[in-house]
DNA sequence: ATAATTCTGCAATCATAATTGCAGAGTGAC
DNA sequence: GTCACTCTGCAATTATGATTGCAGAATTAT
């Protein structure tokens, strides 16, 4: 552990490869020890807390690799300013105790459990997956439908081949009857699911359709027949469960998919008037 | 430390005051939607987001009393990011950086700000209207159809007289004709929404209906006729806003309905594998 | 409908922050 | 102690972001 107290440890990697000169060590030390105002703060305030003249500042996150002041800024800030504190939170609230209040550390807890359980690699893998895919099913039953339905929806948008089939019966057997080699069918979060289910998947990964599976269950069949594999808790409160996590990944995988496709991306910005109407950003 | 608790009521508060023309109004609820944003990012990603000139921007920020731009971010990063905790969090995941590490952490941020934003007393008041209700409506367009029918969905299932309308025009109106004294109509986060909307909803109101919001908007015409309403953040990654916190909020509120209702409940566990079987918890 | 007034976007201007060339200070080797 | 080398601060330069004058669009009052 950091004796200076609560570092960061990716900084002190980088650090440890090669030594940098004394000026230089005291910047990065500023920066360390306070990585919130770093992140934010420019050039002339760092240097001065390190004593130091601001070039020295431009030549530390030089030496570190990064291309200058700004692009070490984005990183700070990337990596600290959305960091929280579960406990911090418990704490200031003690033991007081209301629905909304178990709900929402439920679903923290629920989201805290996803950042383990699921490692970049694979996150970037089923990105990549989706963003190669020549069409794109979601399915989603019941409370699921919201999940499935967000990601449809905002994928669409973002010009993506994307559709949402959240019924049963005939709907699902002739949605993924047309899957093929190329095709991508994301199955949401089926908790023993299904049979009718499991049988459309298990039909779409015969036809040669690739299976990206959200869902609470590392095994089962249709982890079996799954090309990629995401685990998202589910535990609510009372007697549901939550689609919170759920959600939440798919915020995660619709950013990836938007960052894989700058093309997509620079039309979807072109006619970024249109995709906030639908994003529910429209103002009036 | 703000009294009023987090987020950015002082805004708000200055928006009463004096109102603002619609562009720069804009500008303003980009603002209070993306705090966390607006606190380091440059006039030119406000300006997009608001669909405006960058120029607009700076004269939002002089209307509202502050110098200029860098003047009024001082005063967010001040109030906003002060609040996220001046000890840093530890790091727990190494340095990967991850669409979905972003979409997490985000989430589990806005979570956190629902936390504080609405008080434990507001909450009850609010599940007691519900629980009291001779028969509950829930609004929740686009992304925020999402949330809305988890809510509908497992109300009912439950037991409640709930029902969904997710659509606009004719539906909206037939919808909400129906409602008077006795009846509830839940607004799901509607941001200055669409017209029919809030005629809607003041139309109910004047026929004697309760109304409850969850919004992200402390003001505006619905605040106005909200007998309650819950604020929930809802700044995302990307492009999009979070409907996370949302759905977070209505679980809380139906695990209060449900602990209002202790007949309802006992008629819900004899009807257990009902229940589970929609919940998805579909044992077999 | 028309005029007066306010608001907005564009583009030029201005302000400020980041970077780098250079000279001198500091450091270590012999 | 001297030389070679690296590091640092200063000041000039460059880059980038914020602001504002102006003309046209939109709104409001009459």
């Amino acid at each position: 552990m950091d004796p200076a107290g609560p570092g960061i440890d990716w900084l002190d990697d980088i650090m440890a490869e090669q030594s940098l000169p004394k000026a230089q060590n005291r910047v990065a030390e500023v920066i360390i020890r306070n990585p919130q105002l770093a992140s934010y703060a420019e050039i002339a305030e760092i240097a001065a807390r390190a004593e130091v003249n601001s070039s020295t500042v431009v030549r530390t996150a030089q030496s570190l690799g990064f291309l200058g002041w700004p692009d070490l800024q984005r990183e700070l800030r990337s990596r600290y300013l959305t960091k929280i504190s579960t406990e911090d939170t418990l704490v200031q609230h003690g033991e007081h105790s209301s629905p909304l209040r178990a709900a929402l550390t439920r679903d923290m807890e629920n989201l805290r459990l996803t950042l383990e359980a699921n490692a970049p690699e694979e996150v970037e893998a089923a990105i990549a997956t989706l963003a190669a895919a020549k069409s794109i099913l979601v399915l989603g039953h019941g409370s699921y439908a919201a999940p499935a339905s967000v990601m449809a929806h905002l994928g669409a948008t973002m010009g993506y081949p994307i559709t949402l089939e959240s019924r049963g019966g005939v709907h699902l057997v002739s949605s993924t009857n047309t899957l093929g080699p190329g095709d991508v069918l994301v199955v949401i979060n089926i908790w023993r699911s299904i049979g009718q289910m499991i049988a459309a998947a298990e039909a779409a990964h015969q036809a040669g359709a690739t299976i990206l599976t959200i869902s609470d269950m590392r095994r089962g069949r249709l982890a079996a027949i799954s090309e990629h594999l995401l685990v998202v808790p589910s535990e609510g409160i009372a007697f549901f469960q939550s689609v919170t996590a759920t959600t939440s990944v798919v915020y995660g995988l619709l950013a990836g998919m938007q960052a894989a496709h700058p093309e997509r991306s620079r039309e979807t910005i072109r006619r970024s008037q249109q995709l906030w109407k639908d994003l529910d950003i429209h103002l009036d």
